[in-house]
DNA sequence: GGGGCGATGTCCGAAAACCGCGAGACTTCG
DNA sequence: CGAAGTCTCGCGGTTTTCGGACATCGCCCC
């Protein structure tokens, strides 16, 4: 076995309600990153950081992912379950990534309650570290953690996206800009 | 194309005149370290460096390997010419391992000299820092270079070995210590 | 219910320390 | 008067260390 990282990775653009999304993936079609058009620079940032010497070059994401994120967005909360992803973090990151995964659509949890979840009950605020630096957002459902009283407290991608995300799933929580 | 690590590294021991030698190549038979026994701690350092969680299994290092070192030992200069190596060093380092090669053996080279083969003539004391550092000791001739006056300076191997190193190659240096 | 405070774990970026040198100025022995 | 040792400083890449930033939580007070 030998541990390999990507030479080349394909950057996609696709149409969401949540506005338009970046869609990375290596040349294996396996998903390397997830995020909103608005915040670009951003993810490059976290690209350069995670495959250094990388080249990100504009092409067309594989079928299946494309379907998949249409899927979500028209109501099939596990449309993403099938397609594979990869992320390059450290181990306490990809611990959090993967206890963020068996977090089930429609329902939230708190940070306190994910650092629990992964062995470190007084990590509550690097798990939201680690949360935050998600190169996968919704494929890897970062957006289901709120804080412990149930109000949204931060997202990657801004507030709002949360908000609407949340409400597309189906989940509770406690929305301080309710009318 | 993917720039790939190996996983599993397999540790040997080989006796030579200088003292007993460890030999540590990947899966393909490829040289990834050359040292000796007594300065085995630095070594696995050096090795936790370069290749991060490996695994360092004790077994029998390549035939072609084992076989050149003898050669070498016996007279045969070039015995390792013909053996594969690989490292995981910077560019920086990887240019001055190059640079090293191209120094036949029975010649000697100073830091300055080799910095500027390198095309960086100040960076000398840059190059003594990559040249200590050299994973292939004997293969990759970092022996071969000695200070500006001719005389020994240092050697991550000890001294002496170097000393003895030269003498058996030919080549001229100022032995300080010479009766 | 809302706002302030302290304890907390991980990660990143900046700065300092570390050296397998070289050149020049000085001293010290022959 | 040399030749050889000693000291001091500048050099450049790498490693290590350190200080803050942060998508929190609970407690206390209003």
């Amino acid at each position: 076995m030998t541990k390999s990282l990507p030479d080349t990775l394909i950057l996609d653009r696709v149409a969401t309600p949540v506005g338009e999304a970046l869609v990375v993936a290596d040349e294996a079609g396996v998903l390397r990153a997830f995020d909103f058009a608005d915040y670009e620079s951003r993810m490059l940032k976290l690209m350069g950081r995670h495959y250094p010497g990388m080249a990100l070059t504009p092409g067309r994401a594989p079928e299946a992912v494309r379907h998949a994120v249409s899927r979500y967005f028209e109501g099939d909360m596990d449309a993403f379950d099938e397609i594979a992803w990869a992320t390059n973090g450290t181990d306490f990151q990809r611990k959090v990534w993967d206890a963020l995964c068996t977090i089930p659509a429609g329902e939230t949890l708190s940070y306190k309650g994910l650092a629990e979840r992964i062995g470190k009950p007084s990590a509550m605020r690097a798990v939201g570290l680690a949360n935050g630096s998600n190169p996968v957002a919704i494929v890897v459902p970062c957006h289901r953690v709120i804080g412990a009283n149930g109000s949204l407290t931060g997202y990657g991608g801004g507030l709002p996206r949360k908000r609407w995300l949340l409400s597309h799933e189906g989940a509770a929580f406690k929305d301080s800009l309710a009318a």
